[in-house]
Formats: C-alpha cells, structure tokens, sequence
DNA sequence: GTCTATAGCCGGATAGAC
DNA sequence: GTCTATCCGGCTATAGAC
C-alpha cells in the first residue's frame, strides 16, 4: 500500500547515523525499523479489518515482506496486538497527562483539542472503538488490556473532577464519579456514532455541550 | 454446548399439535423450528465470537445440524446475519415505540426500564455492541444496517425530545439534537463500558443521571 | 430437509536454507 | 533477518445421495 511504504521510508530516514563497515549495531537498526513498518501496517489492517479477521499474512504483504519474517519480530499474533496497544497507549498518555493538581482550567480545552485532533485522524478512533468492543468477546488477547485501561482512564476523569468540584468549577449536583463515568462513555459513544454516520454527528461540539452541562459557565 | 441444546428442545416442544400422518404442513412447521433454532444458536455465536469469527460451522453445531443445512436456511452468511437482526429489531422497535404525541410523560421512565431489561440480558447489548463496532470495518455485512438504524434512532430520541421541549420538560439552554445524539451514544457508550467492567459502571443510574441533568425537575 | 463429501481458499505457525 | 516450503486446520459454499 502507499501509505505503508512512505511510512517504511520515513523510518528508515533517521536510521543509519554512523556508517561502520562491520558495525554490531547495525542489525539492531535494520530490525527496529523493520518492527516499526509492521506496527505501522498493522494498525492499518487491524483498523479496516478488526483484529481477529485482519491477518499477519496482510501485514506481511503491505510492508513487503513475508509473514514468516513478522512472526520473527513478534511471536504470535496476540503479542503483535499487545505491542500495537503498548505503542499507542504511549502516545495518548502524553497528550491526555492530567495531572489534577496544576492548570486545573486548561484540561477541558486541552480534551477538546485532543477530540478535534483525533477526528482528524479516523483511525485512532477505528482502532479503539473496533479492538474494544471486541475485546468483550471470548478469548480475546485484549481483554484484559481494555479492561485495565477503561477503569484507569475513567480514574484519571474522576480524580480531575474530583479537584475541579472542589475548586468550585462543577456544577452543583453532579457528582465527580458521574461526570467522569458519563464523560468517558460519552465520548467514545459518540466517536463510534461519529465512524458510523460521519455527516450526523459533531464529537467536539458534543462533548463541549456536555462540559457546558456539567460545569459552572465560566469554567470552559 | 449446554444452552444451545435446551434452546432446541424448547423450540421443539411447541411445534407437532396436530398429528396428521402425511399432513402437508409439516415440514414448514419443522422448517420454521430449525430456523428458530438457528437464530437462536447465531445470536450466541455471533455475541461470544463477533461475526467474522462466529461461523457458520459452530451455529450448526450447537443446533446438533450440519453446516450444510444451515445454509439450506440461509443462502449465505450475510443472510443469516441481516435476519437476525431484523428479528431483533423488531422486538426492540415494540419496547422503544415512542409516539411523541402521546403519553409524553412516560418516556424517560420507559426508557429506563428497557436500560435496566438489557442489563439482565448482556447479550443482547453485547451482540449490538460488537456487531455495530465491527460494521465500521471494511466490506461487512451489517455496514448499511448499522448505518440506518444510527440515524433512525437518534432520529427518534430528537422527535421525543422536541416534543419534550415544547411541552416545557426540557432545561432551558439544552437542544433537542444534542440531548438525541448525546442521550443516544451516552447510552451506547455506557453500555460497553458496563461489559468491558461490570463493576465499575451502573449503566441505568448514568441514564437517569443524565435525564435529571437535561430535563426539569419533575419531569422524572 | 438433512446428510456426506469435497472443492477451494485463507489462516497461524514451524523448519531449515541462505 | 529474511526467505521458501510446508503442515495442519478452519472457513464458506456447492454437488448430489437419501
């Protein structure tokens, strides 16, 4: 595919700094911009295809290589998924990163920011909406994965609520735990809603009615 | 499996009233029981496995049939999928049946009880939940379904919630189409959050929360 | 209406050459 | 590190006997 093969270039590019003959690092450089082509192909096939028809041997063929070579890289399939989750959950932490106690005001825009930014990008959206609802079927290799991460993330909402209601930003009435809970479920209803039928739905102005809703009207 | 037997037995035990030796009925009536059956058995399969991976293989043998006449029943895959649904939706279209003109008051509490049904029934929310995540993936069956139910529902809530607000039950500053969109995936949303942590989430109570949130005080 | 048999394809995983 | 070759199994669907 094109996007898999300008992906594989790009990784390529920051590679091969110091140009030894018989360096010993220079497998270990080939192969990590080998794993990242993969990680790369397979949130694409994972995406269009869920996890459990998307195959290694796709996976394979969009990065040009065969599918005995990914088994190299990852053992089996559900370790292939586990990495992917691991390599995302990464990224996410750092943009989301709530830290309850300093700027307290600026973490509704900056979730707004990162809703708006994740339309932008449907496969973020597509990859977590497919691969957790899937993981509530039976013997899923992300089962526990989703279920650590969804308590964890509505954790961090509460814990956030929980210092806003005190500084006096939450309306009364709503509770920390519900505004999370409903705040969390909300946003990753609508976002499914959003892949299902793109021209219905608005996940941004939703979610900020919703925030509108539940806090005092100068806290947003 | 255990169930899927006793499910079989059950649709056996209301068929053969009258028990005319060369009656030109039988078969239809032994026809209609094993397409009963078959549903039946693909609503487990396709809830435990999702629908790439339920096949159609595992739904026979759970009805005790061969593959090969499960597909005598159903041309193909996509067929037996867009049945199922559509029996579903009816049952579904008889509980949700919200006239806006009539019995205005009753929605919101209607509609908390079909929450609190489905909760005592997790399969049923969980053969929506991941079937309408999956039909965001490429080529799937239930693609089109999905897409029009989405919009029929959410369609729905906003005529309820229109009238609602004409009829002075709505908070003042909350629109009819963000409470539809957002009431909708809210409920969705909270849903498989409930089956990803069963514990953690009371899917009625965000409901109601919500409701009391968005509508006037004794409008509920 | 239900079965057996089979075609034809695709999947994950392993062995071993280079 | 990557490949070819292969094993073994699962899947949908069809053909044809009973």
């Amino acid at each position: 595919m094109v996007d898999g093969d300008s992906r594989q270039a790009t990784a390529l590019a920051d590679a091969p700094s110091t140009g030894r003959a018989t360096g010993t690092r220079g497998p270990y450089k080939k192969s990590a911009r080998t794993r990242a082509a993969i990680l790369a192909a397979a949130t694409e096939v994972f995406v269009e295809q869920g996890s459990r028809a998307g195959s290694m041997r796709e996976i394979a063929r969009r990065c040009g290589i065969d599918q005995s070579t990914v088994l190299h890289h990852f053992p089996n399939k559900p370790a292939l998924l586990l990495a992917l989750m691991h390599d995302r959950d990464t990224r996410a932490d750092e943009i989301i990163g709530m830290d309850p106690g300093e700027d307290v005001d600026g973490v509704p825009a900056a979730l707004l920011r990162l809703a708006r930014q994740n339309t932008q990008q449907p496969h973020i959206i597509a990859l977590y909406s497919v691969l957790a609802a899937e993981s509530v079927t039976e013997d899923h290799p992300l089962e526990e994965f989703f279920a650590e991460r969804t308590v964890r993330v509505r954790r961090a909402f509460e814990d956030w609520f929980t210092g806003a209601a005190e500084a006096g930003m939450v309306r009364e009435g709503v509770t920390p735990a519900f505004a999370a809970t409903a705040f969390f479920a909300l946003w990753e209803g609508v976002q499914l809603h959003w892949l299902i039928d793109r021209d219905g739905v608005d996940v941004v102005a939703v979610l900020e009615d919703f925030l509108r809703l539940i806090l005092r009207q100068d806290a947003i």
